[in-house]
DNA sequence: TGTTGTATGCAAATTAGTTGCATGTCAATT
DNA sequence: AATTGACATGCAACTAATTTGCATACAACA
C-alpha cells in the first residue's frame, strides 16, 4: 500500500484521463509489493467491478507508454507489471521464482550495474536496462525440504 | 560462424545423442552472431531438411535443461536462444531493439554487475541473472532518418 | 444538431508454446 | 529370431497470453 501516490494525479499528469478502469488499475499496481501479471489485475479488479479483460490490456499498455509503469519480462511466459520509478518509489531490479512463477522486488541498491563502458561504446539508442535474477524463493524452498 | 565448436562434441559431453535434428539446432545456434526465436530455428532447419515444429521445441528445452543453449526473455513475446557459456564463448549480456525485434550480443565486459550484496542478504536461491539491454539499434535509428 | 475523439466491450484471430498419443529405430534380453 | 524397453520424432489438438476488428456509448465541440 502505498500512501504517497495519488494515482488520479499521476495520470493527470501523464496527460491521460483518469477514468475509472485507469485509476483501479493503476492502484492495483501500486498497492501491490510485488509485481502482477495482466491475469492479476484482471481477477482483481473484476471482484469488485465489472471490466473487460481487454480493457486491461489496453491500459496497461498505455501506462507503459507513458511510463507510469513497466513491464517486466518474467522467465515464464506472461509479462509483469509493476509501477514505474517516480518519487515515492526508487527504480530497483527483480526476482524471478522458477518454481511457483512469483516476482519480487528487490532492493533498491542491492544491484549495482556500472554500464559507462557500453553507454560509450554502443552505436544504438539505449532506453532502458532490465535485469532479473531467476531463482528459487524462500518460499518454495521452505516447502522443497521434507 | 564458430570454427571452434564441434557440436557433436558439445552434445556428447553434455551426454545426449547427437541426432541429426539436435546437431542441426545447435548449429544454427551457434553460427548465428544473434539469438534467435524459436521460429527462427525452425524455418532455418527447414529450409534443407524437413522437421517438425515441436521437435524444435523439445530440442530447445533439452538443450536449455542441459546448459549448452540459453532461454533469453526479449522485450516481446518469443522466447530467443543463443549458446550458453563455453570455453569459446564468454558469457555475455544481450540488447533488444524495440523497433525491429531483433535482439544483439554486447560485448563480453561491457557491462559490469556487482551482485555480492544481493547475494549476501538474499533469502531464496539464484540460479542466473539476466541482464536485457532495451532501445532502438543503430540501423532502425538510420532508418528513421528522413 | 451533427461530428469527432476517446474509452470500453465483445467476438474472433493470432502467436508462441505444450500435450497426448502413434510410430520408427536401435540395442539389450529372452 | 522374437520381445521388450528406451528414446527420438511426427502429427493433431490444445492452451495461454495477447491482439485485432468492429460496435457502442458518451462527452466536447462546431
Ligand atoms: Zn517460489
Ligand atoms: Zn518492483
Ligand atoms: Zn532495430
Ligand atoms: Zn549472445
Amino acid at each position: 500500500m502505498c500512501v504517497n501516490c495519488d494515482y488520479r494525479d499521476l495520470l493527470e499528469s501523464a496527460g491521460l484521463e483518469p477514468t475509472t478502469n485507469r485509476v483501479r488499475v493503476l492502484e492495483i499496481i501500486g498497492n501491490n509489493q510485488f509485481p502482477l501479471t495482466a491475469a492479476d489485475i484482471f481477477t482483481t479488479v473484476e471482484r469488485s467491478h465489472s471490466i473487460n479483460r481487454v480493457t486491461v490490456y489496453r491500459i496497461l499498455e498505455l501506462l507503459v507508454d507513458h511510463k507510469l509503469v513497466e513491464r517486466l519480462s518474467a522467465g515464464g511466459r506472461a509479462a509483469h507489471y509493476g509501477l514505474a520509478p517516480n518519487d515515492n518509489h526508487a527504480p530497483h531490479h527483480h526476482f524471478f521464482c522458477t518454481r511457483c512463477g512469483r516476482m519480487d522486488c528487490l532492493n533498491p541498491g542491492s544491484l549495482d550495474l556500472s554500464s559507462d563502458r557500453l553507454r560509450k561504446t554502443f552505436s544504438g539508442e539505449i532506453e532502458r536496462i532490465e535485469i532479473r535474477v531467476d531463482g528459487v524463493c524462500r518460499n518454495c524452498l521452505k516447502s522443497s525440504v521434507h
